[in-house]
DNA sequence: CCATGAGTATCAGTATTGCTGATACTCGAT
DNA sequence: ATCGAGTATCAGCAATACTGATACTCATGG
């Protein structure tokens, strides 16, 4: 069971198709095919099946290692590798959307008129994204939003040795269209919305998951899922009635045609957490220390 | 980076000697160096210094990556082969010591008169091996203690994806010899302890890096190491007046010439938990279906 | 300061592995 | 039944990963 192996399952089940695969690899259709042939003795199951090419339910298994094995071994990589580049006047960020509230944005500026020189760069991208950009060095921070009870830390995908903590927390709020029944109140139930119409937007918004770990409850259903990471698109689609969904309650203001009520039960907030690498590299290491001293 | 090479460099930072790691391996010496040699070309770093053989600082970052990996690869092979491995009839359960309190023993012993033909195992270890031995197939469950806040999850290591849940839960007490001056007191907070003379006794008892935690100190020095699972041993040690441990307070009760005091400040509990893969295998599924029916 | 020995690095040789390219096979669609 | 897109198999070659022999290095003791 070498990466190498694993790496190929994976582009195989993500192609649909072992020559697909073979050519983002740049191997040949002939190696894919020996690589999951190998993989299959070597386990004693069938992992796919042919024709269609779909993971069988040992494949599924192994997929849910495989994923994070191959990105810890470039987070492995990276950590090495941070000990020997130091990556002089750059700053690189990842961040989830809704991480850009007003006082992480707030704070981001303060750090950089703070050095002035620093080139810096915002990439903003999913939850699982941003985690993998600071594990395998592609950032050297992240900034990622979540909903979670008050004394909880946000749930984040298990894939290596991160640090995280809290920069900022505001109260959650739904997004709904100004025309809706519900707009006019002060505030409103999560168990009440339940059963309402979402939008499964994992990287735009608050994933529907943590809403249903925050209410205990087995709704939020949904009928359209939304794929990427632009809050106003999403908040277009909101506003045409298409669903609702979730934001700060502060950051929704700048959104036309929607209105944002806050949360009250069960105890709920958005949070932004500041992740970084156990031992971040400078200049990123100031700028932590600095938003912690802040907290 | 293979996962054979890090085995290699593993064993080698075990051994501290590449000689040595060769004969555990079934290497020659020769192979072992060339892993190594390979290893530190491909990170471009020294990963280990020679004489005394010794992990550097980029050693010890991939250290803390290599075996959290090497454990993973076992742990997707293990979670494949669950699915045809159907262990009728025998039931392996893995257990730190202090996870055998009343509560859950009395649920193990229930669980073999409801299925008196159940060929079971109990293995004590520690908290590690007891999730590894999860993980690897090795036992289809583990019983975990430890001390935390009582809204907290148990640390566990992170190294796959476990299931665990509250079996029990008791309040922890402090062992003190029972000559100790505090011996007689009702109750104690473990900030006043946190100068005391500890033993460290991270597979017997709770691990004093959980108390540091839960009190949020960094007390709890200690001069003794107390290697092992035998909690026995460990009490006859707190009455001789080497130091102090810590275990559930009802676990206590028969230790000689020792005293339990429970601790009241910090909020902290003694917890025990019940490890499973996701999808356990039968007869355990059906034991952690009574369990947790039982919270 | 040199001799010694325990331990690591290097090197050549060989067995094995891992890839390619050609070709045979399989299954669904027409 | 035929075709075609896609997967499996096979031989051959290049690269690799071991072993065994030997050179090297460093701490120790005289």
């Amino acid at each position: 069971m070498d990466p190498q192996q694993l790496r190929t399952f994976v582009a195989v089940v993500d192609h649909c198709s072992f020559s697909a695969a073979a050519q983002a690899l740049g191997y040949t259709q002939s190696a894919v095919s020996q690589h999951i042939a190998s993989l299959e003795t070597d386990l004693e199951a069938p992992l796919l099946t042919r024709r269609p090419v779909a993971p069988t339910q040992a494949g599924e298994r192994l997929l849910e290692h495989a994923r994070p094995l191959l990105l810890r071994l470039d987070a492995a990589r990276a950590d090495v590798a941070r000990l020997r580049k130091v990556r002089r006047g750059r700053l690189a960020v990842a961040c989830t959307p809704g991480a850009l509230t007003p006082a992480t944005t707030l704070a981001l500026v303060r750090a950089r008129t703070a050095a002035p020189q620093l080139k810096a760069s915002v990439q903003v991208c999913g939850r699982t994204e941003a985690v993998q950009a600071v594990l395998t060095g592609a950032a050297d921070l992240a900034l990622v939003d979540g909903a979670v009870a008050p004394s909880d830390p946000l749930p984040l995908p298990d894939a290596g040795p991160l640090t995280a903590f809290p920069v900022s927390e505001e109260p959650l709020a739904v997004l709904l269209p100004a025309t809706h029944p519900l707009a006019g109140r002060p505030a409103l139930r999560l168990a009440d919305l339940a059963v309402a119409r979402w939008i499964d937007a994992p990287d735009a918004a608050v994933p529907l998951g943590q809403l249903r770990a925050a209410a205990q409850s087995d709704g939020f259903g949904h009928q359209l899922t939304y794929t990427g990471t632009d809050i106003r698109g999403l908040s277009v689609l909101v506003a045409a009635g298409a669903g609702l969904t979730t934001a700060a309650l502060p950051a929704a203001g700048d959104l036309l045609g929607i209105a944002a009520v806050p949360i009250i039960e069960p105890r709920i907030v958005h949070r932004t957490e500041l992740l970084h690498p156990r031992t971040p590299t400078t200049p990123a290491a100031e700028l932590v220390d600095t938003l912690r001293a802040a907290q």
